[in-house]
DNA sequence: TACTTGTCGAGACGAACAGTCTCGATAACG
DNA sequence: CGTTATCGAGACTGTTCGTCTCGACAAGTA
């Protein structure tokens, strides 16, 4: 409660080469093979470090997953602004299939949804990657409302809901594969239903 | 290969009692607490079985979730016949959401999704559940195919896919329930978007 | 240059758990 | 009554998570 302000960081700091290598290692090793027991130890030892270093800094082994993970699915997703909604929807959605359809990404993406099943701290790290992404699409439906293209009361929820659903379900459940095809298709149908509201 | 015809059976049977105990404890430990650690040990001794009586029956612990999953969520959900595509889908999805939205359900559900990623012989079940209830739905939207509500070459599967996509990507990021002005909104959006290649 | 402080790699350790194995008892058949 | 397969019970092995301890090392401070 008193004043902290003295020695406001003192002694070794964070390895930032450690940090990556946890990371890179986690990832390379669910890729190695599907069945692969990726484990802590498996991962100190792959990456040169020791057990403690990575407990120091993450409370849980799906703690560590899930941070590659949403590294790994979150960025170098543009936000598309073709200047119409199925235009964005098309971009978008192909962008993130792409992605997504990755083998080694799906496989991540797979085992840490598993993980946020089971982990507490993983669950939370989820929710907020979820959500992030949820975000972003529904901010170009947003905008797509703003000009007028869909209704003001249209369920954009629902909508995010449908597009991240497929990805998700297809992944987990490995039914089909997240083609191209399958980006545009979704992409008309959603921009179709939005506007859809429109004229009742 | 030879005449196996002799002794088609002896000895004691399987104990169908144990079996029920066995599959009804699992979902109900499940249920006690979200983070209870759901082990089978705990699922012997609270139904008063020896480890051995389910490794006898089920390859693995997964084994066992699945099929405690699948009795619970795939039975008692009426295919629906209103004459409608609209009042089939919206039968059908009402009933579905509302199944999997109960709290217990949705917990079976969520942690059968996560051992489906780990156990080899969960995702086969898991497989085999989902491509059923995916018929199931499938057919729903074929007979309204054969009926002219809807496009010859309308992608049925992505349909399929939409609907069940919401349902596990809610139950599984818990983001938002699964109401029944959900199923009635979705059940909307995909009859129309079922029938809106037919008006090109 | 010494001193203090927090991180480093390494690995021992305990607890929890999956799955196997063995045991004597018991039920369904001939 | 003899054969056969399942039963409940629990000991046992192997694996993994997460904690704890150790001496070494780096980044500031005096």
């Amino acid at each position: 409660m008193t004043g902290d302000t003295r020695r406001p960081h003192t002694g070794r700091r964070r390895n930032e080469a450690a940090r990556r290598a946890i990371l890179d290692v986690a990832v390379e090793l669910l890729g190695r093979t599907d069945d692969a027991p990726v484990t802590i130890d498996t991962i100190a030892a792959a990456a040169g470090v020791g057990k403690q270093t990575i407990y120091r800094w993450w409370p849980s082994k799906g703690a560590v997953l899930l941070e590659a993970m949403a590294e790994r699915a979150g960025h170098d997703i543009p936000v598309p602004d073709t200047g119409t909604l199925r235009g964005d929807l098309d971009e978008f959605l192909t962008a993130t299939f792409r992605r997504a359809g990755m083998r080694l990404t799906a496989t991540v993406l797979r085992h840490s949804m598993a993980e946020a099943q089971r982990d507490q701290h993983a669950r939370e790290q989820m929710r907020a990657f979820v959500g992030a992404r949820r975000d972003v699409l529904r901010g170009v439906l947003a905008r797509a409302r703003d000009r007028g293209e869909i209704a003001p009361d249209a369920d954009l929820d629902l909508i995010v809901d449908q597009a991240y659903g497929v990805l998700w379900y297809r992944i987990l459940t490995g039914h089909a594969p997240l083609g191209d095809a399958d980006a545009s298709r979704l992409a008309r149908a959603l921009s179709d239903q939005a506007a859809a509201t429109l004229t009742p």
